[in-house]
DNA sequence: GTGTTATGCGAGGATGGTCTCGCATAATGG
DNA sequence: CCATTATGCGAGACCATCCTCGCATAACAC
């Protein structure tokens, strides 16, 4: 209970665990941002190990100096990133939880896919870094568990029956097939498994909370 | 039609490209055998970029050297890895395809899940050689493709009303959900995880063969 | 203006990984 | 046995990448 009434601002917690200086200045923010918009990119595109500082920084038009004044390394970046993904994938929960009650098992599947699809850019960089293996996944595991709490307030907002127990196996599940999103969306028949998967997730929702 | 005939040694097809020489005696042939059960295990740990020959080689009391004459980069070991592992996985669908006409949607996708299981130590290196971002990725492109087809062939087989199109889309689906099963395994409550992905098949597969 | 702090820069040190090479040993054939 | 071929080995060449460091410039305070 209590954690559904926190806001999305808590997903922030955690903060600089070694993010180097945060800027202090308008240009410097400006510059964190297009830096983070290029890792999001690079990352994506090759994956955690395969993406080098140089490139983020270059695509950024960026010296590689100034990439680690502000990330004092890779992991710390990729840290940055899982931060600012959060933020925003909390808010828009937060936003499906508040109408939760009114919708279908079919209208909240589809909210959920919905969601997903506008965060899709953004989706693909953070499979990739949660999948990243790394020595310290701190803030990765806190992000998981957060997430996880999230959906699983959406899931009992829609179906106040199911249990906490229920709620939570449900959220976990639904995460994964979420991860499946992306790579549908670069495949050859982009619409169609979009289309299917609302099948997967309306058939699954409907099932897994009458099932409770 | 053609294409269920085939039996599950094409795709060993596309062979030696660039393979690097072939054992020819029974000791090299059982070092290939330890040095891809190795490269199994490295890779599912550590994933592609960062799992290391080096340790790939010692993990299987072999010489850095010795690898790299049956292996002659990175890349072909991957290629082999990847080609074992289409020859298994062939042969198991080949087998569920041999009853699928008798068994339920539910009893079908409980094959599919059980199959997936046998092969989980595999599926976890598959999912991580398949997402690594490589030069010539024909081999993993040719893969996907014969995959694809043989479920596509099982689900026909289960289902004959299903047009060749709705069996291509509903193959490609379950393959990207198949993908979740090695992680559900080794999440903290992975027997009830397992058992949700029962679930989600089962309601899928029902969903999907009635509304071709 | 002058001092102070934030930001910008990129050559190069350090590390760690892939793959080569030349030789040693073991197995096979005749 | 001897020749030939397959297999075994590991030091180190080579290279890509992360990250450091010291200094230059721009913005701000007063």
């Amino acid at each position: 209970m209590a954690s559904q009434k926190s806001t999305a601002t808590d997903l922030a917690a955690n903060s600089d665990s070694g993010t180097g200086r945060a800027p202090k200045r308008a240009r410097g923010r400006q510059r964190v941002a297009a830096l983070l918009d290029a890792a999001t990119l690079v990352f994506a595109e090759k994956g955690y190990d395969a993406a080098t500082m140089t490139e983020i920084a270059s695509r950024s038009n960026t010296a590689i100096g100034s990439l680690y004044r502000f990330f004092p390394s890779k992991e710390a970046l990729a840290e940055a990133l899982l931060r600012r993904y959060g933020e925003r994938a909390g808010a828009g929960l937060d936003a499906i939880a508040a109408q939760a009650r009114d919708l279908t098992a079919g209208e909240l599947a589809d909210a959920l896919l919905d969601l997903m699809m506008a965060l899709k850019s953004e989706r693909t960089a953070l499979k990739v870094l949660m999948d990243a293996r790394v020595d310290g996944d701190n803030r990765r595991q806190y992000l998981r568990g957060v997430i996880r709490g999230r959906l699983a307030g959406v899931l009992s907002a829609h179906a106040p029956s199911l249990s906490a127990d229920r709620a939570a196996i449900v959220s976990v599940m639904l995460l994964h097939l979420m991860k499946a999103i992306p790579e549908l969306a670069q495949e050859g028949e982009a619409a169609a498994l979009i289309a299917e998967m609302r099948l997967v997730l309306g058939a699954y929702l409907a099932v897994a909370v009458t099932a409770g």
